[in-house]
DNA sequence: ACACATCTGGACCAATCGGTCTAGACATGT
DNA sequence: ACATGTCTAGACCGATTGGTCCAGATGTGT
């Protein structure tokens, strides 16, 4: 896993890899796992059968899962990117979600989420569900602790980052639907953090 | 679409596009549509080939629109079934909450929306995503009213639809994750359902 | 120069895919 | 009895799928 985002430790210039796992994160996020065929992503990629094989023994699975891994990782790296200037949490999921849609509108790839895509739509193997869920505790492990490094309480900070996580991942469905990134601008308004007013919050539960 | 959710006007119980269609949505909201094949569906729905392209001419594609119809009916009976004897909006989307849960619980069938899932993980064909949008629009459309059949005012009414559907919609994936429907029952606690209380509810935005 | 491990290139395969086609079962109206 | 339209049953098809295999190109250490 660890020597996917690294370049291999020689110095050798020859992602192709890289390029297979770049072009199947692509194409497996917007199709979803059995939409694309090997021949697709190996066209992608410009790389022939033979060194999938060999990178990926286990075949288009394995390169599913180190797809997904890696797309996780760049998710990863965009909420750091996000939070770590920030001065609150609010101010983090807002800029999370501003460069989020950022992306879909310069892009233009209405895109699905890449490890329900890949992982998700996949055979019910229960290694790939496993996997999945592993990746997107990691994003809201991530997100608690920027929240909790920014001040909130222990118990809100796991609330608002599973909160967050929920609102994320809905409104980047309902923008997809839309294809409307402002869907994704308006969330953090939803989040509804209050450093201090425990009375009165719902009406009821 | 109309002749769908009702049998045929002749008296005639051999319901082989109703299995059809039902074996279908099912198979789609727990592995897409491409992961799909249709020997399996017809396996399911004990029907032959034969009698599948009868009902549906343009085949596989036909198949999915009509399941994914008769599974948007089916959610909107449940939002109806929900909010009618309510008293509030966040009464009856607790409600809606909770029968959903207790469908995945009693059930133990972790499946994934079944619109984005058939619709959305298909060929990006244009015909499916305006399909899959209209459907779901139906929904935001429905809570909509609700909302103002029980006092919202008509924009917060919208805001809460939508709202609610992205609650959901996240929700509903994050439960499958976990495979746990507790995530589902605490949504309603995420609506911050203020039926008087103008000031000071967010921080920034 | 040599051996060795890594990686590439693509031919080849059985299985499955969605889709077509037709023979006949079945009910119905006349 | 007969004709008619609806629906069933499954054999059959070409295309594509994921996967296997191996010859050979390439780089590296000695």
């Amino acid at each position: 896993m660890n020597d996917i985002a690294a370049p291999q430790k020689a110095s050798k210039p020859r992602p192709t890899k890289d390029r297979l796992i770049r072009a199947a994160a692509q194409l497996f996020s917007n199709r979803g796992y059995h939409g694309v065929g090997l021949a697709e992503i190996l066209a992608e990629a410009q790389a022939p059968k033979g060194s999938m094989y060999h990178h990926f023994p286990n075949g288009k699975s394995d390169l599913a899962m180190a797809s997904a891994t890696w797309a996780s990782d760049q998710i990863l790296l965009l909420i750091a990117a996000s939070f770590e200037p920030s001065d609150s949490f609010v101010e983090g999921a807002t800029t999370l979600c501003h460069k989020l849609a950022d992306l879909f509108e310069v892009t233009g790839k209405w895109c699905g989420c890449p490890i329900s895509s890949t992982l998700f739509e996949g055979p019910d193997n229960a290694e790939f569900h496993s996997h999945a869920a592993h990746l997107f505790e990691g994003w809201i492990t991530e997100v608690d602790y920027h929240a909790q490094r920014l001040g909130l309480p222990k118990e809100r900070a796991a609330m608002a980052a599973q909160n967050f996580y929920i609102l994320l991942q809905g409104g980047w469905q309902l923008a997809r639907v839309r294809r409307d990134s402002q869907v994704i601008r308006a969330l953090p308004a939803l989040l509804h953090y209050k450093p201090a007013a425990p009375g009165e919050a719902c009406s009821d539960t």
